[in-house]
DNA sequence: TGTACATCAGTGAACGCGCGTTCACTGATGTAC
DNA sequence: TGTACATCAGTGAACGCGCGTTCACTGATGTAC
């Protein structure tokens, strides 16, 4: 259930997932072939079927990876916006300005979400895995209206808004981000997009004059 | 090159995109047959490909025809708020809000977005069908944000903005909005994000005092 | 009105390839005593 | 230190199925003269 920590890094796996996070975010999970992710790491294909017991399992150690990793980046860029402001609503806001700017040094731009990924074929996969999904969202969830409601607590804010969904706005302007900036292919969308949600974090719980002012 | 529109309806032709559109959007284009296209039709496979040349025509129907039934929803729904306000920025704040119940009056939620899947399985398409997706993307970005330009023309904003993110993010959000109402299994999560756009909208183009001016 | 031909909307059979999965096996390294 | 066994990280061959595509053909309807 859980991933074991091995202590040798398990290369050959991890070179698989790699491979396979890049060709699923592509061509999607049912156009990318166990046979073509092979090839590439240099594998046989008993090799893959050592480490994963089917297909589905890949998708699920994928997944598995994509949350932890993001969950890592959440953890260092709120610790270093909290170093760098006590006023939970400044460090908020400089948190959402080193996560653009973290985006937007990505030369070819967010290379795509695997929560998306997963959603939109959602057909092909387990209850188990679409759980998962389902259960990364309301983490993030979590993670933002906890900031949030410390914010709420010292600032008035200029309009009613269920903190849930603003907390989820957060996922869903980063994941249509995505979607723009693949899209258009301009690396900037992402970034501004969630340059905007911090404009408008910002302006809900600014004074009337326009400047963000503690209690 | 351009969708000739055929007198009498060819049954079958919008028949197969129902049942491609639906199983796209479930599964992804890669993990979406023939076979079970016309399986649920009822016609052969030949009868498949009286209809188009190859599965990639296909994937270009089913884009175009999403795009002007959107552009359609679109065009009506402005026009409808045209008539209920003649203020740019109180009809714009109403499209929104029809949008979001139209959104809200989806039982199971939002099907999917044909262009999100389309950037999420890019590599399995032609650059034409890109293309296509892009254009249709700046498409509902000069919608927007000639809406924009009207309100922004009338009411002073309380920051400083791109107008071309703003209409983007739109699309940002109601493809994000998508990916978390799918994710989530909440039919609520897309017109509440929509919401929360329009709020944005509302506090940006307001007066100081909260309440939306005009100058 | 009759006839010839064209177009429309398909059918049926066959193709070769690549897919995910299984199975029996292997050589290198680790552990117990 | 030597030996026996277990585990790790794979290999190689084979499987049967379903995939997208092609081809020659067909019966019903439309059009020209």
């Amino acid at each position: 259930m859980s991933d074991t920590k091995a202590p040798k890094p398990a290369a050959t796996r991890d070179q698989i997932l790699d491979v396979a996070q890049e060709a699923i975010l592509a061509k999607g999970f049912g156009a990318t072939s166990i046979e073509e992710l092979i090839a590439a790491v240099g594998i046989s294909k008993s090799g893959f079927f050592y480490h994963f017991r089917d297909k589905g399992e890949l998708a699920k150690a994928l997944l598995h990876r994509y949350i932890a990793e993001d969950d890592e980046i959440f953890d260092q860029i709120f610790a270093r916006a909290d170093q760098l402001s006590e006023d939970p609503l400044h460090s908020f806001l400089i948190a959402l300005k080193i996560l653009a700017e973290t985006f937007s040094d990505l030369p070819n731009g967010h290379p795509g979400c695997i929560v998306a990924s997963v959603c939109y074929h959602e057909r092909l996969f387990s209850n188990e895995v679409l759980e998962i999904n389902k259960r990364a969202v309301l983490g993030w969830r979590r993670r933002f209206k906890a900031r949030l409601e410390r914010i709420a607590r010292i600032y008035p804010s200029r309009i009613d808004v269920d903190l849930d969904s603003l907390a989820d706005m957060f996922s869903g302007v980063t994941d249509g981000g995505i979607i723009l900036t693949r899209t258009l292919k301009d690396a900037g969308a992402l970034p501004k997009q969630i340059m905007l949600y911090r404009d408008f974090v910002r302006l809900m719980f600014s004074a009337p004059d326009g400047a963000p002012a503690p209690k």
